[in-house]
DNA sequence: CTGGGGACGGGGCCC
DNA sequence: TGGGCCCCGTCCCCA
């Protein structure tokens, strides 16, 4: 594969977009080009229009039918959503300007009939999911309990009060892609306000007489083979069709000019996505960096392949790094370390964490829990690891020495900071320890090998740290199949040749996500830039070892050469 | 530079 | 098959 084809290379800034939303946040809190104010019994809201118009479908229909009137949606204006319960308005805003929502399961039900008055369909359909809602059931029962020419609003109200069947304390919570704006389904919609009836027409009658409903609005509630009644299509419920008709949010998505390439795990994200939540008394949706279930799709993008059937058995590999991914239901996992989602936040303190199980040993920290005693010593760990590294003190067991000064360590990380220290200045003139008893664990054999040859040592410690396979990185074609590309840093190197590969990918897969594709460069050749040593890239130790033999090979004269030094 | 604690990601086992 | 739990290897940070 030869580099970019007309020679560009697109530089990912993905922290961008998250840097550009925490920015009119801050605007927002302080008023700072605030166009648009939000009253609600009182509260008021200060807020941006094209926020507000790039997260709901309701603003959009709204500010687009101005600029189509030639208003050009410039301005200040103020719009009352008395309908909307102003600690629901005040969430929604939230949302709107963090991508978090976070909402008191008591207030769930305010925030449902908020998100669907103002068209936010992904929390509604968050909220909607964590009540439990069952939109074919309450459609069945509104049916039955309803005559067919039951005004709608009223109806609405009724679905929107009624308890649910399935009741909130629903440990689980599905995650929807309440990320970035710019990834929201409501960004693909189609720009024109006219196919947009807002089930918020109701509160048209409460703005400002300077914001009069469009026109198209009330075409909104037109079908062409409809008698005229506009309420007849305004129950907002998800998939509930009112004489054959779907919301219009519903509508648009098959309508899509570029549709998500990932179209069979809509069925599949809204069956079984579902993450672990936060405890009873609120709930924590989304996340700060990415469409939250990114990771989720492309994990299932990766093993379906746009099929249907369900995703396949282990082992997986990742669309992303082409990491081969063993035991079942761990490429959703390893996917939150590409897209950087940490759905898992500590209560107390706030950290958040990419698992769950990460969580719950962090949270030992505050509870103070420490379960694993030293025996020897009052010493208690947080980790069992912990504990056998503090073991190896007792015992004074050094089982991992430096091939070529032969200091011993006691723990192979350590040994390996040392070599990577170049700080090993008396090689070969130590005479080599005796193997240990710890040679019996097969958990040492890896540095004790390497004693008994230091070129592969060598090799080992100084293998490639490509992100992606070596073939893929030179051009896929191997050794000969072309010139390799020069690159002034090993970073530099992986960022170019990672973009090359992952458009191998197809944008079948990832044309639809380039935060998510950007994201996976970024977290490798950020974390480079974080201080991290120059050429030091974090590979997944798999990843690692799978390379370790083929630089081995590869690079078999070049180490020889920095052997020699 | 080294020792030690903590964090993170992957794999195995089990339900 | 997915997910919880645990262990391991590795890395980062601090003293």
């Amino acid at each position: 594969m030869s580099p970019g084809e007309d020679g560009l290379i697109g530089i990912p800034f993905p922290e961008h977009s998250n840097e550009l939303l925490s920015h009119l946040n801050d605007q927002r809190r302080t008023g700072l080009l605030c166009d648009l104010t939000l009253t609600s019994r009182g509260a008021r809201y200060p807020t941006h229009r094209s926020v507000m118009a790039a997260v709901s479908l309701y603003f959009r229909g709204l500010f687009g039918a101005e600029e189509g009137d030639g208003g050009g949606g410039g301005g200040f204006s103020v719009c009352q959503l008395d309908c909307v319960e102003p600690d629901a308005l005040d969430a929604l805003l939230e949302f709107a300007y963090t991508a978090t929502l976070t909402i008191p399961s008591s207030g769930m039900k305010d925030v449902l009939r908020g998100a669907q008055l103002l068209g936010i369909q992904c929390v509604a359909d968050a909220c909607r999911d964590i009540l439990g809602e069952n939109a074919e059931t309450e459609k069945e029962m509104v049916e039955e309990q309803r005559p067919q020419q039951v005004d709608a609003e009223s109806m609405m109200e009724t679905r929107l009060e009624k308890p649910s069947r399935r009741k909130t304390d629903r440990k689980k919570v599905r995650k929807v892609g309440l990320g970035h704006i710019s990834s929201s389904p409501l960004n693909h919609l189609p720009t024109s306000p006219v196919s947009h009836h807002s089930p918020a027409s109701d509160s048209f009658r409460s703005l400002p007489s300077t914001q009069p409903p469009s026109p198209e609005h009330d075409e909104l509630f037109l079908s062409p083979r409809q008698n005229g009644d506009p309420r007849e299509i305004r129950e907002p419920g998800r998939g509930v069709t009112l004489n054959g008709r779907v919301p219009h949010w519903l509508q648009e998505r098959p309508h899509l000019a570029h549709p998500p390439p990932l179209a069979p795990l809509n069925d599949k994200l809204s069956e079984d996505e579902e993450m672990e939540g936060f405890g009873a008394e609120g709930v924590l949706i989304g996340s700060t960096s990415m469409p939250t279930s990114v990771a989720e799709q492309v994990a299932a993008a990766s093993v379906t392949g746009g099929g249907r059937k369900r995703k396949s058995q282990t082992p997986q590999q990742c669309p992303v790094c082409q990491k081969i991914i063993h035991g079942a239901g761990k490429l959703p996992r390893h996917m939150r370390t590409h897209t950087g989602e940490k759905p898992f936040q500590c209560t107390a303190c706030g950290v958040r964490f990419t698992r769950n199980d990460k969580l719950k040993i962090h949270m030992r920290k505050h509870t103070g829990e420490r379960p694993y005693p030293c025996p020897h010593c009052s010493a208690r760990f947080l980790h069992s690891y912990d504990l056998k590294n503090h073991l190896s003190l007792h015992s004074g067991a050094r089982p991992f020495e430096c091939p070529l000064c032969h200091k011993a360590f006691a723990r192979e990380d350590h040994l390996q900071r040392h070599r990577k220290g170049h700080s090993c200045l008396e090689q070969r003139t130590r005479r080599p320890r005796r193997v240990p008893e710890q040679m019996e664990d097969g958990r040492v054999d890896g540095g004790m090998r390497e004693q008994s040859n230091p070129l592969e040592a060598l090799a080992l410690q100084a293998h490639s740290s490509a992100f992606f396979t070596r073939s893929m990185l030179e051009g896929g074609g191997g050794p000969g199949a072309g010139p390799q590309l020069m690159f002034d840093s090993d970073a530099e190197r992986e960022r170019v040749l990672a973009l090359q590969a992952l458009a191998q990918l197809g944008p079948h897969r990832l044309a639809a996500y380039p935060e998510f594709i950007l994201r996976g460069l970024e977290m490798r050749v950020g974390r480079e830039a974080e201080g991290e040593h120059p050429g030091r890239i974090r590979t997944p130790p798999a990843q690692r070892n799978q390379t370790a033999h083929e630089v081995g090979e590869e690079n078999g004269e070049k180490e020889a050469e920095e052997e020699e030094w």
